[in-house]
DNA sequence: TTTGGCATTTGACTTAAGTCAAATAATTAG
DNA sequence: CTAATTATTTGACTTAAGTCAAATGCCAAA
């Protein structure tokens, strides 16, 4: 996964001046309020968020109750992926956690000026790759973790973060109760 | 998910002579016997199956039992995508669960013909999106449905699926034990 | 600095699904 | 066709995690 990033960076380093230029004229730095929302379940998701500052999650409601998909942080993209790529509405809102800073890249403008500039396309391409070696890797997790070694595994791999997040959205992002992450803690 | 399959029989139909040749070129029919390995664990996956016959499964070893990951049928793309992607030996088996036969795509000869053939590139892009459109899919529904409920959405999905597939692919692809999808199964 | 409202913890109980063992049923090989 | 093997079902019991309710901790605004 990190080998994935550092390609998708040795792209960007490489961006001849006229495809940053390109991708700058798409872009658009927008702020949100901590609890305000990227984007609402039901809209169609027609802008990707580059997260310059702040965390951000994806969620979606399920029986009265929250299942946060992704926790978002600095230099992650943020996209309601399905609703992005089908152009459906979205079933996942997508909500500031924190003040945060986006880089708010509009759907349709990137499809255009793709054609022109080929690196766009590579990026697109790797960056999808990317996000679907997260799904992997979450499903697996998902599969051979019990709640107690997916918070551990969470600790570990970001640590930091964790820290400025209500237990609240890690629990219904590790899938577990908010009572079980609280007796998990205790335990480690 | 049924729009963007057109979406990428679309682009297909479209290709040029010169684009489906180049395909053509590095693809190469196999056949494999029911029960054989079209990729092992531990292997780096460096060509992507196309099923022109027959079904295959993807699956890999968690505390001595298999989670299947995914069923494989006519006309579906099998690959251990993380393996593939990333170049690290591939933590999935991939097992032919009838006789099959693919059209086997060499990973490097892929890369090489995208690079003069832009149509070849958004068709990865494309599968690419399909698959991470399908690995979200498949999250929600373990984040949502209990086994009852996950059994009857296979059956409505790929009703076929059942009649040629053993009861513990099935189960271990729902991500319950054998015995709880037998016991599902009479409650329908 | 107090108060009201979240956030977190703790306790008692329930439940979906897993495990282990054994019994049938269905295929396959000889 | 029959034995052997494999697939599926059934039963009794266990367990991880969920639920509901209450207690405690913590911060932020008045």
């Amino acid at each position: 996964m990190k080998r994935h990033l550092k390609k998708i960076n040795a792209l960007i380093e490489n961006f001849d001046v006229e495809t940053e230029l390109a991708l700058q004229s798409v872009s658009k730095t927008k702020k949100y309020k901590k609890g305000e929302f990227l984007l609402y379940q039901g809209e169609i998701c027609k802008s990707s968020f580059w997260i310059e500052e702040g965390i951000t999650r994806k969620y979606y409601m399920n029986d009265k109750k929250e299942v946060t998909t992704e926790l978002l942080f600095k230099h992650d993209l943020a996209v309601a992926f399905s609703s992005y790529v089908s152009n459906q509405p979205s079933l996942e809102f997508i909500q500031a956690i924190t003040d945060v800073t986006v880089s708010c890249i509009d759907k349709n403008s990137f499809r255009n000026i793709k054609e022109n500039h080929p690196h766009l396309i590579q990026l697109d391409l790797l960056m999808t790759e990317y996000y679907a070696m997260w799904l992997e890797k979450r499903l697996f997790e998902f599969h051979t973790l019990n709640a107690i070694d997916r918070y551990k595994l969470l600790l570990l791999e970001q640590p930091d973060f964790i820290r400025h997040i209500p237990l609240t959205y890690i629990a219904s992002y590790l899938g577990i109760s908010l009572e079980t992450l609280s007796r998990v803690r205790t335990k480690i």
